[in-house]
DNA sequence: CCGTATCTGACTTTCTTTGACCTACAGAGT
DNA sequence: ACTCTGTAGGTCAAAGAAAGTCAGATACGG
């Protein structure tokens, strides 16, 4: 098991008990997980970042915490923000499987509903020889347009 | 007995006793056969392929891994006759959809999942200056993928 | 002997973990 | 107020851990 699981996992399980917000001491956690501070960090930025639909501020100094703030927004309006800001006109593989598996543990779509469109853009979907640049643009367009049918969905 | 498939045979051994699903590491399997270890992956894509009725998903990393799924015998008859038979290198919009307003008719695929499915090959999706006849080849091989991943959770 | 299948090794890419150094804040002492 | 000092978090680059890729060597069936 990875340390960076791990501290995620206990991460999400202090934000389940309770409320959308948890406050916690960097060092203390480090010293718990017996890994650098800077660990921490890591963690929160490659699973706790706004794209994963988490807010986090700190202080520094005497008395000094992280606090993460799970975000709540709608199913609808995350789908919009993505279709609208932030995908652009290309997306390579690695960025649509990194944005649909946070719209599953975001709970926006199914786990089957994911798996589908993983599926749908992955390489070997999509393996016929076209450039890649033209591929990432597909991918785009691909992605807005499973999304926006998600969000028609999601209106009923 | 050649040692490519002396592993597809420990793979299947491994997947045969219960569940579709194995996670193995890729040096750990290397290491036991005493060879290099990109021969695995010489034996996944020659014998694990998604022809062959397998997914296989992988990541680097400490902590990585890769996981390998069956898909045959597990699948419905009918995708998996769709995937091998019926649907050949290429593949039209209006074929695209008739397919799956027919799978979504049998019941073979929900309602959600068959828009997901339209949303993807329909035209404004792949709307980038790319000959018809690659697109209708990205259709195929995208219907396929999708197909094969629905047939991998209906175990049924 | 030829074409295909198998194997290997060098190099690449991705993800994780650590450590050294940097910055910000609070409170004590002047 | 002003500085000094200890506490706490931030940054970044480098090391480490796995898996991926691909060209070329080798082996094998016909």
């Amino acid at each position: 098991m990875r340390l960076s699981d791990s501290i995620e996992q206990f991460i999400k399980d202090l934000l389940k008990e309770e409320s959308t917000e948890v406050e916690l001491k960097r060092n203390e956690l480090a010293e718990y997980f017996g890994c650098a501070p800077s660990q921490i960090n890591y963690v929160l930025a490659t699973r706790f970042s706004p794209d994963h639909g988490y807010l986090t501020e700190s202080r520094r100094g005497g008395g000094g915490y992280i606090r993460i703030v799970r975000v709540v927004r709608s199913g609808s309006q995350r789908l919009m923000y993505l279709v609208n800001d932030r995908i652009g006109d290309s997306l390579s593989e690695e960025e649509c499987l990194r944005l649909v598996s946070q719209l599953k543990d975001q709970q926006i779509v199914t786990a089957d509903e994911a798996a589908l469109m993983d599926a749908s853009v992955s390489a070997r979907a999509l393996g016929v020889p076209v450039p890649d640049a033209l591929k990432d643009a597909m991918r785009a367009k691909m992605m807005k347009s499973m999304l926006m049918t998600i969000a028609a969905r999601n209106r009923a």
